[in-house]
DNA sequence: TCAATAGTGTCTGTAAGACATTATCAA
DNA sequence: TTGATAATGTCTTACAGACACTATTGA
């Protein structure tokens, strides 16, 4: 509708206008894509009857160079001026894992000025879950700094304080990442404020051995809506293989949520999330048990 | 533990590295924080009897200058190098309304190459709710170019189609901003692509009449999250007064859900988010309604 | 045989949807 | 009296939690 014809205050076309922005006017803070990489493993089993156990991995990569030189961070790296924010996060998965088409969501978007000490940094946090039997491929060649740690969050103190016209609600969280080498853990407050009907959320890193940045505030974050999101979605299965049995998907829930759960109702509860198939497992030394795979149209009705 | 005595591998300490550090060595896109300020206002009622109607309102703002001189877009601007992303929010916040201490969260980091004709720019997006009786001050005194809008998003098309490995949901909604002036409309459309276990979701602007940028495509989102928020969370009481009548909160709901509701049903829902106080409303045209406030301690089990 | 897992049935209580009924005001 | 809203009761269905029970395998 000649948008262009029109003139701003200068007298300018649209055309005449852009001709002249200046888009280096004003002091820019950098952009960076952090990337949360999350897989389910086996532990070796303990005897040839039981069945072996799940762990959550997160991939983290040891920085060479300064600032937490020797630290472990979350991968990631600078934004391009060419590619979108869902583009990077790709190209940074693609680098560390080499594995394309896996699930990615967008996490949450951290700005806080002094985040990073070499210049102001914003940071667009993507969490990624990968099939981890797709990943005997290996994560990444080059880096061998990349490797697998076991992650755990668990909330450990939790306080409640009335006030005058709500409370305050502040819970301690005890974050470790550990793997045979190395040992890494954080203490993490998040503070839940409610005055009149307006509340907010605070996170705040209270104490980090060995994770870089704010990344440990970040990983439990991502933990957190990791764990929300296994209820009422059905990303758990983004971390399954092809084939699997009820067994093993409820492992990856428990091992997510933190809890154990009731054999009986967690197969009512994901019953028509998953197609069974004529397969069973072999050699186990108990009754063998049957294969299922994804049902993608689970949620036909309504939604 | 002495970490700023360790090298990198060009001999440097901490320090020294700091110093050294260029950060204008790359080049950065822009950084804006976008604010999505909601509100519900009263319609003048039909006759003396019947109740209000009430609508959902959003703040907008009249171009000024290229690009999309004329048209409206959200209001916001550009990230200070010294304030962090919530503190540029609250600015914002503040210089539209005038108002401190308000509902707000974040909501989504935007990142396409093209989103702006200018130059790059990274936009990330805040979601507030406002009591609209508070805002009886007025939406900011400076830019008579700021008003209100009413909201309206329906789905009007939905298409599923399957695939060999899943299926794609494909939905266009209708987003409409009207007031007495002014009638913008756009329509999205939203994308979900399952495919094996990996599941996308993709939003893309179909149309766009009178709304700048790639505004109507964060309206949509604001007003989805908005209406998943409110079935699972106490963000609805962030739009009302100090003192309401069930009728009066259960109308919010059903103006962000687009649908109505039961009243025997809704009550039961929110009977513990509220607590009755022993005021009446009065000089209805019919039978006086019992005001209620919010009960903050609501979730005391679990949560 | 036995240690382990596989798989199913059922009782309970809670919560949501649908609908019906009574109460109370001002013009 | 009447047209409107206020407020509560109850029937049904769905689902989650808890627990008990039977089935099947390899060593």
């Amino acid at each position: 509708m000649s948008e262009s014809k029109k003139v701003n205050k200068q007298g300018l076309t649209e055309e005449e206008f852009l001709e002249s922005y200046d888009a280096s006017k004003y002091e820019r803070p950098s952009v960076t894509v952090d990337m949360l990489i999350f897989t389910v493993t086996n532990e070796k089993k303990e005897n040839y009857r039981k069945l072996p156990e799940k762990v959550l991995r997160l991939l983290m990569i040891k920085r060479a160079d300064h600032p937490y030189i020797g630290q472990w961070a979350l991968p990631g790296g600078f934004i391009k001026m060419d590619e979108s924010l869902e583009e990077g996060a790709l190209r940074e998965l693609k680098e560390e894992t080499n594995i394309d088409n896996i699930y990615m969501e967008q996490l949450y978007t951290w700005g806080d000025v002094n985040r990073d000490p070499r210049t102001r940094i914003i940071s667009v946090s993507y969490m990624a879950l990968v099939d981890s039997s797709n990943l005997n491929i290996k994560a990444s060649d080059d880096a061998d700094d990349a490797k697998w740690f076991t992650v755990s969050c668990n909330l450990y103190q939790e306080q409640k304080t009335l006030t005058e016209k709500g409370y305050i609600l502040q819970r301690l969280y005890n974050l470790r990442l550990s793997d045979e080498e190395d040992n890494l853990s954080a203490v993490i407050k998040v503070v839940k404020t409610v005055e009149g009907r307006v509340s907010r959320v605070e996170r705040e890193i209270v104490e980090s051995h060995g994770i870089a940045f704010d990344h440990a505030k970040i990983i439990e974050y991502a933990v957190e809506r990791l764990r929300n999101k296994i209820e009422y979605t059905d990303i758990a299965f983004n971390l399954m293989p092809e084939r699997f049995t009820l067994t093993e998907l409820q492992q990856v829930y428990e091992v997510i949520l933190g809890r154990e759960l009731l054999k009986a109702n967690f197969r009512r509860k994901i019953a028509n999330m998953v197609i069974e198939t004529n397969e069973y497992t072999k050699d186990a030394g108990h009754r063998p048990s049957k294969l299922f795979r994804f049902n993608p149209n689970w949620n036909d009705i309504s939604e």
